[in-house]
DNA sequence: TTACTGACCGACCATCCGGTCAGTGCGTAA
DNA sequence: TTACGCACTGACCGGATGGTCGGTCAGTAA
C-alpha cells in the first residue's frame, strides 16, 4: 500500500496541472486519493502549503536539465546538450511543465511561490550565462535571456497554444542555430 | 460622466490583469467601478461572459501589431517592423499582455476562451508564415513557430519571471538576428 | 496491561461568491 | 399626462470551499 501522504501529493500534482490550482477543490483531491479532508490538513498546513511542497519538488527537474552537459565540452556542445535534455524532459514530463505554467503566472498563486520562482530563475540564468560567457562574454547576458526566452516560448506555445506543434523540428532548428 | 458599461469593462480589465480572473470577485469590480452587482448582470450574461468580452477586445491589438509592416517592403524588413511594433506594444500596453498571459493558460479560463484563442493563434501563425514564405518557403513553418516562440517567451519572461529584463537590448538582438 | 503517539476520519462551520429578482426612477414616445 | 422601456439598485439565495475539531484505532514502548 502506497504511503497516503505521497498519494495526496501525486493526485494533487495531477489535478493541479490538469485543472489549475484555483479550480481544484480539496474535496476532489480527497475523493481521487481516497483520503479524508482531515488527513490533508494533518500533513499540510493549508492548501497553499500543499502547492508549495509540490512546486518545490519540480525544482529538481530543472536542476537535472541544467546539469545535463559535461564540464569539459566546448560551450556550443553544452548548449546543444542543454537543448536536447530540455526537449526530452518537455515531452516526457509534460505534466510538470504544465503545472509550472499554470501556476507561475496567475498573480495569486504566483505571489505564494514568489521566493521559489525567483530562486529558480536566477539559478537558470546563471547556468546559461556561464556557458555564453565562454562564447561571447561581451553579450552573454542578452544571449542568455534570449536563449531562455526561446525555450520558455516553446513550452508556452506547445502546451498552451498550438494543437499540432512540430516539437522535433523546432528542436533541430534550435540545435542548428546554436551549434553554428 | 463616463458610460457605466465601459467603466465596468475598464475596471474589470485592470483587476483581471493585476489579480487574475479567479481571484477577482465581482464584488470588488462593483466597488471600484461604483456600480451595483445587478448592473453587471444587466450588461453581461455572466462573469465568464464579461471575460470573453474583455478578451475579445484585445484581439484588435494583436491585429494591429501583425499589420504594422507595409506590403511592398522586403520580407526581412517586414520582420524587423513586426518585432519593433511588438516590443513597442509590449511596453506601452503591458496590462493587455498581462491579462492574456494570466488567462490563456489556466485550464478553466482557457477552456472558456478556447475558440477565441484558436482563432487568434492561427491568424498570427498565418501572418508570420506569409513573411517567411518569401524568405525560405522550405522551412517557413518551423521558422514561424520559432519566431513566435521567441516573442511569446520574451513576453512570458518579461512580465512573469525576471525583475530586471533588458527589453531594449533583446529587441536589438532579435532585430539583428532577423535582419541578417 | 497501560499509556502514549500519530495517522486518519468525517461531521461541521464560517465565509465567500456568482447569480437572481423585485423594485425605483428617468427619459421618451404617444 | 400616461405608459413603456431601460439603466440601475441592493437585499437575498444557494451552493461550494477552505479549514476545524473531537474522536477512533493501530502500533509500540514501558
Amino acid at each position: 500500500m502506497i504511503d497516503k501522504k505521497d498519494q495526496i501529493i501525486n493526485v494533487a500534482t495531477k489535478l493541479f496541472s490538469e485543472r489549475g490550482f484555483e479550480n481544484t477543490p480539496l474535496s476532489l483531491v480527497c475523493e481521487m486519493a481516497n483520503v479524508s479532508k482531515g488527513l490533508i490538513f494533518h500533513h499540510f498546513k493549508s492548501k497553499n502549503d500543499l502547492l508549495r511542497e509540490i512546486f518545490s519538488k519540480t525544482t529538481g527537474l530543472i536542476i537535472e536539465i541544467s546539469e545535463a552537459q559535461e564540464a569539459d565540452q566546448p560551450p556550443r556542445q553544452k548548449l546543444v546538450e542543454l537543448i536536447r535534455s530540455f526537449f526530452a524532459q518537455l515531452e516526457s514530463d509534460k505534466m510538470f511543465f504544465q503545472l509550472n505554467l499554470n501556476v507561475m503566472l496567475p498573480p495569486n498563486t504566483r505571489a505564494l511561490l514568489n521566493d521559489l520562482i525567483k530562486e529558480r530563475s536566477s539559478f537558470i540564468l546563471d547556468s546559461v550565462k556561464s556557458i555564453f560567457d565562454e562564447i561571447d562574454p561581451e553579450n552573454s547576458l542578452v544571449l542568455s535571456y534570449t536563449f531562455i526566452a526561446e525555450l520558455d516560448g516553446v513550452t508556452f506555445d506547445y502546451l498552451g497554444i498550438f494543437d499540432e506543434y512540430p516539437l522535433k523540428q523546432i528542436e533541430t532548428h534550435l540545435i542548428n542555430r546554436y551549434a553554428e
